[in-house]
DNA sequence: ATGCCGGGTACGACCCGA
């Protein structure tokens, strides 16, 4: 089983670019981020003509995500509780049945929030205290749980080409940080981590040249739960896709699992 | 210190991103 994330940005834009990536590499689950799309104009039926079951939470302009499955979804859940308020798509859940039991896959846009004297910066902090809750609650299922997406944060210096150039940012500050922890302390293995203790970049910025000096930093996670992470094999970050025409400035990053 | 580039909205110029 193979499961992936990528934040397109914007899935009409690039949806060129998606459907080349999920024809060479077959995904069994993707989520995706930035979709920037309402439900009514995602590209829906190149993607089902794909084999993939398509489920939407989007937006108009902005965020939206969705999940691509192979396999059937068994349940879909969109939103993250905790503010009625809160009207931006930034969470999509799907929960599927395999031969070896279920797998409960959630998708996630996490804020950026910069700038952080903005009110950006504590709706950021918010959001992830309101996730914190959620991912316990799910935890408490005791199944294999699979928190993926782009979660805007850089969890060490070796996930930057520049740490000092980053430190500050909303994406790498202590309040950012200490709540990425918080939330791994409830029990999550960062997959790439795991598998992987070289620098690995997931972004790299349309601007100054960021690609062609690999000034790249890794925001793009995979978490884990115990139960999710005794099938993990292998992780994949799908780098030279960033070389491709017209790309989006994240790139695919797949776990591989044994179930 | 800011913009760089790029998508979306809407069709000029701004919002948003990281």
């Amino acid at each position: 089983m193979r499961i992936a994330t990528w934040n397109v940005a914007g899935i009409r834009a690039h949806i060129g670019a998606l459907l080349e990536w999920l024809r060479q590499e077959k995904p069994d689950i993707v989520v995706l981020q930035e979709t920037k799309t309402v439900d009514e104009t995602f590209p829906r039926l190149e993607l089902e003509a794909l084999g993939y079951n398509v489920e939407v939470h989007g937006q108009k302009g902005w965020n939206g995500v969705a999940i691509l499955s192979l396999v059937p979804f068994d349940e879909v859940h969109r939103g993250l509780p905790g503010d009625d308020a809160d009207e931006q798509a930034r969470l999509i859940e799907g929960v599927f049945s395999l031969e070896g039991g279920v797998v409960r896959v959630c998708g996630i846009y996490l804020p950026n929030g910069n700038p952080v004297d903005s009110e950006k910066f504590p709706y950021k902090l918010a959001w992830m205290e309101r996730l914190h809750s959620f991912v316990e609650q799910r935890l408490s299922f005791e199944e294999p749980f699979i928190l993926l997406g782009d979660f805007n944060l850089i969890p060490a210096p070796i996930d930057a080409h520049n740490p000092d150039g980053w430190w500050g940012d909303a994406l790498f500050r202590p309040e950012s940080l200490e709540r990425f922890r918080s939330l791994l302390n409830l029990g999550l293995v960062d997959a790439l981590r795991a598998v992987s203790l070289e620098p690995n970049y997931t972004f790299w910025d349309f601007q100054a040249g960021a690609w062609r000096r690999n000034a790249g930093i890794r925001i793009d996670h995979l978490l884990l739960s115990p139960q999710a992470a005794d099938r993990l094999e292998n992780v994949t970050v799908h780098k030279d896709v960033r070389g491709w025409d017209k790309p989006s400035d994240h790139v695919p990053v797949e776990g591989q699992f044994t179930f």
